[in-house]
DNA sequence: TTAATTTTGTGCTGTATAACACTGTTGTAA
DNA sequence: TTACAACAGTGTTATACAGCACAAAATTAA
């Protein structure tokens, strides 16, 4: 993983939840010891076994935490949107990466290393508490998740799939996911093969529920779509 | 949820991870504020949707944390052995309960109230980081485990759990798992109906990795249910 | 342009596992 | 003892989904 250092590095653009917990002293060395990394569609952020050395804040871009599962069928963890922090669990945890991380599309990320916010954390309890909160809000999605994956269906799942990103990434005018993944990215999200993915998409389709062109999908009726959801 | 107050608690018999982080100050103000519970066996000690008010710790017993999925379909998500603090992830979070806990057998808790905790996080970095940690380790436990439960078959699932109980509770003298669970607390373990445990149990038996004898499970090849675990 | 590669879409087949029904066993209480 | 409930075990059936194989379309490369 290559480093691009940028000793200035402009904040007051990404003036965020974590940027407001800190002092001017504390702001100073994170000005002095971050920098911005730009990384290309698909290329790896970080990969599973990797030594965690930097708190991640992705700046601009699309990023999924995944995991490589049996006989290549990965499996999304979770989507990272700007500006959200990310790649700190492993650290925090005393292991290497267990999963690993990869750019949607074209994403800029700051890097800063986990030292420093280690340092910074020993005197800033507010930002403990940024972290036991974050950490503690994604063990509950992660807990949600796993019944979810496990106990619903596959229109279900698909269903949950596209609210997520709806809730996550948005619609634009013509109401249309913000977001543009292959086929296989959706079925890894939803825990399915991409054949699966490709035929319950078209029945959505067939439902008036939504739309497709191409990878762009027009959601029709949000509400159907959260039923399947909720009860499917 | 009635509570049984004891002002005078012997926190000497579970001097324990977060005691050892804690300044004389610190312990008064536990053993004054916390008090203790016994649970008889399946009683419920936390329901889904129930507001958090206690860190709690279990002194003696086991655990379950678990989810009612679809259909009375329940996902025990992990299991509490003693000395270990549960119950915390939902206040931290902002959050009700999103999960529920039992004890599987007649067990003591010890009930500190959550306020307490927090005034004193406050001025304790190391308790601060002793709740980063662990839940990254959960974080983490969970981020495995739901790749664990989608992918694997059931072989794999049942063996995994298996496994997971011998680490969690160990093995007594004649090299049976220190714990008792119904077949459907093992099928709700690893994803599975309560038949397809018996009958993947029995096969286990069959290949001579295990011997049942009712609850009793001794484990006889203890590297073939990792293998089993492993590639399943 | 052609060729090659990736992605999308569709049909068919096999199978893992859920769902159900029923029997046997054990424990508990009257 | 009987009666009843909870649990364990087994066989049978149904089905959701994976796993191909292959065609069509879209994208990229030459």
């Amino acid at each position: 993983m290559e480093k691009k250092h940028q000793s200035i590095i402009d904040f007051s653009s990404n003036l965020n939840d974590v940027w407001r917990l800190l002092n001017d002293k504390e702001r100073e060395l994170l000005r002095q010891n971050a920098s911005i990394q730009h990384f290309k569609k698909n290329q790896i952020i970080y990969s599973e076994g990797d030594e965690p050395e930097f708190l991640m804040c992705l700046l601009k871009g699309k990023v999924k935490i995944y995991k490589e599962g049996i006989c290549g069928r990965n499996q999304i963890i979770r989507m990272i949107k700007p500006i959200q922090y990310f790649a700190y669990r492993a650290h925090f945890a005393g292991e290497k990466y267990l999963t690993a991380a990869a750019a949607f599309e074209s994403s800029s990320v700051c890097l800063i290393p986990i030292q420093v916010v280690e340092d910074i954390l020993k005197h800033n309890f507010a930002l403990c508490k940024y972290f036991i909160h974050q950490l503690s809000v994604d063990l509950g999605i992660a807990d949600e998740r796993t019944v979810n994956l496990t106990q619903k269906h596959i229109r279900g799942r698909l269903a949950e799939s596209l609210v997520f990103l709806i809730d996550s990434y948005g619609l634009d005018e013509d109401s249309s996911i913000n977001i543009y993944l292959a086929r296989e990215d959706l079925a890894n999200l939803s825990n399915m093969t991409t054949s699966n993915a490709i035929r319950t998409l078209s029945n959505f389709v067939t439902e008036r529920a939504i739309a497709l062109d191409g990878r762009k999908i027009k959601v029709i009726d949000e509400d159907k779509l959260r039923k399947i959801s909720k009860l499917g």
